[in-house]
DNA sequence: CTTAATTTTTAGTTGAGGCTAAAATAAGTT
DNA sequence: AACTTATTTTAGCCTCAACTAAAAATTAAG
């Protein structure tokens, strides 16, 4: 068994990788844990010596098999207690993230078996990540991110990337959700910022907005 | 907020206070959580730092009123929870323990005032314990152990006060479980065992398997 | 290609919460 | 009352996971 703070670390370097190419360096680590880099460089060094992650000083960490394995069962179960506080619970999609942060780290894999099999086996959480199956398996749905998109490029939500508060307000009052169709009617080569149609409205963003939403065209 | 190592000292003098009048020694903490008698002293010294408990070298401790209603939180989590896991996720009586200790330190008021709303209030837990209500009153209905009943004497089971898996088993294994109808047939004096009508068995039980089962006539 | 800035690591502390071994107090017995 | 036994506490130490301050390695700039 991994304690919290390893598993803490475990799945935010597994974050991370997705994000970055190569090593992992220690500094994103810390900011991402609200740590300090010596902290970081401590836990990276005794994940080394687990065999979770391989690590090479002053280049950055990536995980090991088992470190990714452990990192995507951490993974499953918060996405499960997501779906289990917004679908059961009748949490809002904003409010979730911080308490699945808790319940993802307890250990009972029949538990996680009988969680995912009351929600009926779901393939999303609710802001549209996939959720790994027992085998850590992964659906990825190719989604790319709406400042990516051209003029007239057109798709459906499926995800967003950032998951704060203030975020996923901003979407709810403007009506935009996962599933929701979107269109580019403009984009501003400039500072990229874009306009785009969602029903019946149109709504200028910025390029930060765009960046954080994934787009199924 | 308080630690995990804290709540469960605090929610184990809480249980231990229940059986025993007077300040809870520090060795029956220690057993209780499987930790050394020293380790205890370290805590409940700390724990009197903080108000929660009240203690007196080599008399006791009791719970202060802010400890005790630390205590009884927790205890409402994990009754809660064990709802949740029976009721909801189809698990055994006897395996819900080990999780809802676990869940049982997840914080978040919003998350427990839905889950109660979710299960849709219940007042009692699947061992027959009333679940403290938001403001911490306990349901006390008037039960008392088998062992004390006489011969004749009839009721009906409403809580066990073991819990663990061997126990709640061997239950099972007899279509025993709460809301069972039973009668004290016989009752022997030296070793306090009883023969017990179940239904259209009759059973012969120790004294230790009589101390363990709540009656309400 | 040398210096400056940045990133990362090392060394040494801290606090929580355990432990062992030894000392102190309380309780029970002659 | 004195001695034995059981309970409880103290003292000192350990590990985990954080921290600060200082040193070292890497990268960027002149």
């Amino acid at each position: 068994m991994y304690t919290l703070a390893e598993e803490n670390y475990l799945k935010a370097i597994y974050h991370l990788q997705q994000e970055i190419n190569g090593g992992v360096p220690t500094n994103a680590i810390a900011e991402k844990l609200h740590t300090k880099p010596s902290s970081a460089t401590d836990m990276v060094q005794k994940l080394a010596d687990k065999e979770l992650v391989s690590y090479v000083r002053y280049k950055g960490t990536t995980l090991s098999k088992a470190g990714r394995k452990v990192a995507i069962g951490i993974v499953r179960k918060h996405r499960l207690w997501e779906v289990f506080l917004v679908e059961k619970l009748n949490f809002q999609w904003d409010e979730v993230h911080d308490i699945a942060e808790q319940l993802e780290h307890v250990k009972s894999d029949l538990l996680i078996d009988k969680l995912d099999q009351f929600l009926d086996h779901p393939d999303y959480d609710p802001h549209g990540d996939p959720i790994p199956d027992k085998n850590g398996n992964i659906k990825s749905a190719d989604k790319r991110l709406l400042s990516e998109l051209s003029k007239k490029d057109q798709g459906i939500l499926v995800g967003v990337r950032e998951t704060s508060t203030e975020f996923l307000q901003f979407l709810d009052k403007r009506n935009i959700a996962i599933g929701t169709p979107i269109k580019v009617l403009g984009k501003e080569f400039f500072d990229g910022s874009m306009v785009i149609q969602v029903k019946s409205e149109q709504f200028f963003i910025s390029k930060k907005i765009a960046e954080n939403l994934y787009i199924q065209i």
